[in-house]
DNA sequence: CAGTATCCCTCGAGATACTG
DNA sequence: CAGTATCTCGAGGGATACTG
């Protein structure tokens, strides 16, 4: 890694910091993590909180996070088998960087979805005016 | 939108507040707002900026941020053509998580990659334990 | 319960070439 | 200069079925 630290290197997309925006963007992890937030939670509960995921995909999602030390794996030895996932301190800690975003979110998603039906809409008038 | 308000909805995949998630995750997207935050940038800049990505890829990728209402393109009627993207008061307003999640990045993406190196070297030791 | 093992299949990024 | 038009290819998500 070669790259300096410098705010520039952002721009590229090899750049380590990219990997939390991947997580960010990745369909469920950012999902389990804010659920993890209130506690730990098993394999099942999760799988009915995010909304019934397939437990493949939830189970890469899970190793990816326990993986880059974002959340803890552990299994109870007893029958039947219990595992629970919980935040670590990494894990905690990016919980403050995703509210804001959620907040972000919440507050503007309104207007997002208006500039897109307007843009459609624009769309929709060129055609109609050069029809191809 | 028949969605309540409550903090619970981010857990539905379907949640329009998963757009801007889906944004920050894209390979360019965050890349381009982070760039445009200094300021008016050509297509042709952007292109150089953010690390020659193909101009296909990088006009769906504005055309979706102009979509979202995140950034103007404006066209300058002249010969050579010149067209200038810009961001939004919107975008502009998106600036600042980014930033938050940005630093959150800089300062734990080393963390995150000893956890992998951790990781990484515990799954071949496993392997070598007992071998397939 | 908590996964693993396969197969399928779409979608998005990239390469390449062409145009107003 | 600022795109558009095709094609390809691989990764990731999902469905389904099976196991310690």
């Amino acid at each position: 890694m070669d790259t300096n630290d410098l705010p520039g290197n952002v721009l590229d997309p090899n750049c380590p910091s990219r990997v939390v925006f991947q997580r960010i963007g990745d369909k469920w992890a950012s999902l389990v993590i804010q659920v993890l937030g209130d506690g730990p939670v098993r394999f099942s509960e999760l799988r009915k909180m995010v909304n019934v995921v397939t437990p493949k995909v939830l189970t890469q999602t899970l190793r990816a996070l326990e993986r880059d030390g974002l959340i803890t794996r552990t299994v109870y030895a007893q029958v039947p088998p219990r595992v629970e996932y919980e935040l670590t301190a990494l894990g905690e800690s990016l919980l403050q960087p995703l509210t804001m975003l959620r907040q972000w979110a919440e507050s503007h998603v309104p207007t997002i979805l208006e500039a897109r039906d307007a843009y459609d809409d624009a769309q929709d008038e060129a055609l109609l005016r050069s029809p191809n």
